[in-house]
DNA sequence: AAGAAAAAAAAA
């Protein structure tokens, strides 16, 4: 047969496969014979690159090492197989073939797209493809490579679907590549789910890199099939190098002294990273210690130990903000030479949704494939394959939620050790995807860490139960604690580190008044305070108030634009970070949200807060007296926390506390919690660290009675642990199950849109402006216009603001054409006009809340946005 | 009515 002879084009030459030439190609399109073989190529080098990962998707596919390696290249051969159908070549109809494919179609009918037709076509031909395979083995592998847009193949095209000429042509298409690649006879995959995962990502790398135009030009020459395929070898080889996808060797295990530079000894936890014997497999290791005790040291310490022991080509570090993400990538970025040792230095690349602002360049920048060298950069997805990766812990969880690309995601955190940081910060339906992630993570044979300051027992058997090494039904009471995952579980109590201890008082206060004297009363001392509120009405209602009396306080939250956040948030380092001189500091009072809970290097003298849940007044404390200062220059004797607070001892009905902290009561809704927060810390007057936390942490959260519980609160803790319980249900509902593979199951992947990593009430995005010199102004300043736009945007509760009527003078199709600028992605912006008013600095602007009721919000750079009274 | 937090462009 023509089509087989090697040392001739195939018969099916002519059948395009590309037709989007970039600027400066030579060739007007590429054919699909070629770009099977680029894609081939691409596999086979990436393999050959990667033997760690080689060897995992031969013993789950069941196949040795070579086996695999001759046999993957013929299957990922196969993955356009579809567009040898006429209802892909119609596509474009200057290159119809036809003499290969009969007459151009008079209509076009519908079209299922390339993966669809591909996957229809193979089933015509199993016998010919994959002898002896049962459908589930074929639908696993086979539509994994199917699969390479992105979301999985439904399998339900039917042969009624095809002509002859469809068949005729995917024929020779096969014939053609079991002539090249002569394909062992190869068994039914070994672990389906498991060889189904790893290779649809694997699939989409290929395909990718391997429609490359600045490695894989178009080339529609006639020419043998041999000698192309070894053309196109060559060029992957280069492809899969300079897109930094072949492995930087790692350095010898590193030391905590050659990390650090010998500043600090190492604590308890740290010594036990650097020296622990590593489990010849994946781990799971949870570290529980307290903020500032050097966790991430730890676990840098011991992911970079397992890379240089060969479990893991790469690290990537999840954190549950942008900004602590931004923070930690500035200090990792100059110590990543220390982990790796390769002729280049290692990769490293900050991935989360806004990034591009930290970023020189604009968003979405022109991926020209000439810059083939940025591949990495050109999106979040591909920086994952960065040596090491610093971003949100959300860009991981889209691996496991039915989203496009999931499997790529999945694809370059198996072969990372994957660092999660501060996981007790998320609610329960994201906590519900840290542990699917797990369970993938432990599927794929993938290595974890994590860490945390407040882990409740519950979520950490969670964790270990998704996993798959369940931990005993009591845990140890230690803490600091390692807990390590092996084939078996291992509990490693740690020493504190001793410059860490410490035990702060505890009062409370019964009143706001209350409150703003204490406030008076040390401000006259010159110390400086912070009062951490629930609430921004509740903050703002504290700054008037304190106003009223004469103090002077700053205020931050969230209700802030972009640009207007920085300023005070700089402002606050400013005054009460770690360089801030005494008089900075001196006298000055801020009350803040929960802004101020993570991440900022910021001390007080006295500490103020509205009852909170125990675990996020642990968070707040560690405020309180922060940084070494003499005790002389401590207007204070001793660090106190003081919290707002109803009294437990007063439980007369269930509507406890909603008088004194309406607001607080309700963002946290579960009054059973907060009540034996107050019990507990009242009760014995102090808070010590770290002693105090395991026992506080385990006994506020509790999910059963306990016997001091006031009865009034059972119910509504009843209805608030109901709601995490229906939150994990729907988040179940939406993550993927990884004993079903890559399948579509019944899982939402139509609807990607309404797919999210965190469940959240419903917010506004607005973005502020002004009309001036006819024209719409970002209310920011930015010399790139998207920059400027993004940096007027803040958020809101829909419930408060939801439309806002432009004024008369603002023409509809400024607006109109201003959304047109900002968009796909940034269309549904609210834009927020606002106009100046006779006070100075005091913007306002006519605002709509969800009930259409119409108010005047203002603005103002210091105090943020302020919604009408509801 | 009420906090803070995240995400989103491909391989014709
Ligand atoms: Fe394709
Ligand atoms: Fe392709």
């Amino acid at each position: 047969m023509q089509s087989c002879d090697l040392s001739r084009p195939p018969s099916w030459h002519r059948l395009w496969g590309k037709a989007r030439p970039i600027e400066g190609s030579t060739g007007a399109w590429h054919p699909l014979w070629k770009h099977a073989l680029d894609v081939a190529a691409v596999g086979q080098a990436l393999l050959d690159a990667r033997p760690a990962f080689r060897d995992r998707l031969a013993t789950a596919l069941g196949q040795d090492a070579e086996t695999a390696r001759r046999w993957l290249p013929y299957l990922l051969a196969l993955h356009d197989l579809g567009k040898a159908a006429r209802g892909f070549q119609a596509k474009v109809p200057a290159l119809w073939a036809e003499d290969l494919l009969g007459p151009f179609p008079e209509a076009a009918g519908a079209d299922p797209g390339h993966p669809a037709l591909g996957a229809g076509l193979l089933e015509l031909f199993l016998p010919q493809a994959c002898p002896g395979w049962d459908q589930d083995g074929y639908q696993a592998v086979f539509g994994a490579v199917f699969g390479h847009h992105g979301r999985p193949v439904a399998w339900d095209v039917e042969e009624r679907a095809f002509r002859r000429e469809d068949k005729r042509q995917a024929r020779a298409y096969i014939e053609t590549m079991r002539a090249l690649f002569a394909p062992p006879d190869v068994p039914e995959p070994q672990a389906r789910a498991k060889a189904s995962l790893l290779l649809a990502g694997f699939a989409v790398l290929a395909d990718w890199l391997g429609s490359n135009q600045a490695y894989f030009p178009y080339d529609p020459a006639e020419e043998a099939v041999a000698a192309y395929w070894s053309k196109a070898r060559r060029h992957a080889l280069l492809a899969v190098t300079e897109a930094r996808l072949s492995p930087t060797p790692p350095a010898p295990p590193l030391r905590f002294t050659a990390l650090t530079g010998g500043r600090f000894a190492p604590s308890a936890v740290q010594r036990w990273a650097e020296e622990t014997p590593l489990p010849p497999g994946p781990s799971l290791t949870i570290i529980e210690d307290i903020t500032g005790a050097g966790k991430t040291e730890a676990a840098v310490i011991l992911a970079q130990r397992l890379l240089a022991a060969g479990r893991a080509r790469g690290i990537y570090l999840g954190l549950p903000t942008q900004a602590t993400a931004n923070a930690l990538h500035q200090r990792l970025r100059g110590l990543a030479g220390k982990l790796f040792e390769g002729p280049e230095p290692p990769s490293v690349s900050l991935i989360h949704g806004a990034a591009w602002l930290a970023r020189p360049t604009s968003p979405h920048e022109g991926d020209s494939a000439a810059e083939s060298a940025a591949w990495l950069g050109q999106s979040n997805r591909h920086r994952l394959f960065s040596d090491l990766g610093v971003g949100t812990l959300d860009q991981a969880l889209l691996a496991v939620l039915p989203v496009k690309h999931q499997a790529l995601r999945l694809h370059a955190l198996a072969d990372r050790i994957l660092i999660v940081d501060e996981a007790h910060a998320y609610d329960a339906y994201t906590f519900a995807a840290l542990e699917r992630l797990t369970a993938f993570q432990a599927l794929l044979g993938g290595s974890m860490i994590v860490l945390s300051a407040t882990l409740t027992d519950l979520q950490k058997q969670r964790l270990a139960r998704a996993w798959g090494t369940p931990l005993p039904s009591r845990p140890p009471p230690d803490y600091p604690l390692v807990t390590h995952l092996a084939e078996t579980a291992t509990e490693i109590p740690c020493a504190p580190r001793p410059d860490r201890v410490r035990s702060i008082a505890v009062r409370r206060l019964a009143s706001v008044a209350a409150v703003c004297a204490e406030i008076r009363a040390v401000q006259a001392r010159g110390a400086a305070v912070a009062w951490v509120r629930n609430t921004v009405d509740d903050v703002l209602a504290a700054q008037t108030a304190l106003a009223a009396e004469g103090v002077a306080a700053q205020v931050f939250h969230a209700r802030f634009a972009q640009a207007d956040r920085h300023t005070v948030e700089t402002d606050v380092v400013a005054r009460f970070g770690p360089a801030a001189p005494a008089a900075s500091r001196r006298g000055r009072v801020l009350v803040a949200t929960q802004v101020i809970e993570q991440s900022l290097d910021v001390d007080f003298d006295l500490l103020i807060s509205d009852l909170a849940p125990a675990d996020l007044l642990i968070q707040r404390a560690g405020r309180l007296w922060r940084h070494l200062r003499p005790p002389e220059a401590r207007p204070l004797p001793q660090p106190e926390m003081l919290i707002l607070s109803p009294d437990p001892a007063q439980v007369a009905s269930a509507h406890w506390g909603r008088d004194l902290l309406p607001g607080g009561f309700h963002v946290y809704d579960n009054p059973r919690v907060l009540w034996r927060t107050a019990a507990a810390l009242f009760a014995s007057g102090r808070l010590a660290t770290p002693q105090d936390v395991r026992g506080l942490i385990n006994r506020v959260y509790a999910p059963d009675d306990a016997p001091d519980d006031p009865p009034p609160l059972v119910d509504p803790a009843g209805r608030a642990q109901a709601q995490d319980w229906a939150d994990r249900a729907f988040a179940n509902g939406n993550l993927l199950d990884p004993l079903a593979g890559y399948s579509l199951g019944n899982k939402p992947w139509s609807k990607e849109a309404d797919i999210s990593t965190r469940l959240t009430q419903e917010t506004s995005r607005v973005r502020l402006m002004r009309w001036q010199a006819g024209a719409l102004q970002p209310w920011a300043a930015a010399a790139d216009p998207a920059h400027a736009w993004a940096l007027s945007e803040l958020r809101v509760s829909r419930t408060r603001l939801a439309a806002a009527p432009p004024p008369p003078e603002v023409p509809a199709a400024a607006l109109a054409d201003l959304r047109a600028r900002w968009g796909r992605y940034d269309a549904d912006c609210l834009p927020l006009l606002l106009s100046p008013s006779p006070e100075a600095g005091l913007f306002t602007a006519t605002v709509a809340d969800a009930r259409g009721r119409l108010g005047t919000a203002s603005y103002t750079p210091t105090l943020g946005l302020i919604l009408p009274r509801a």
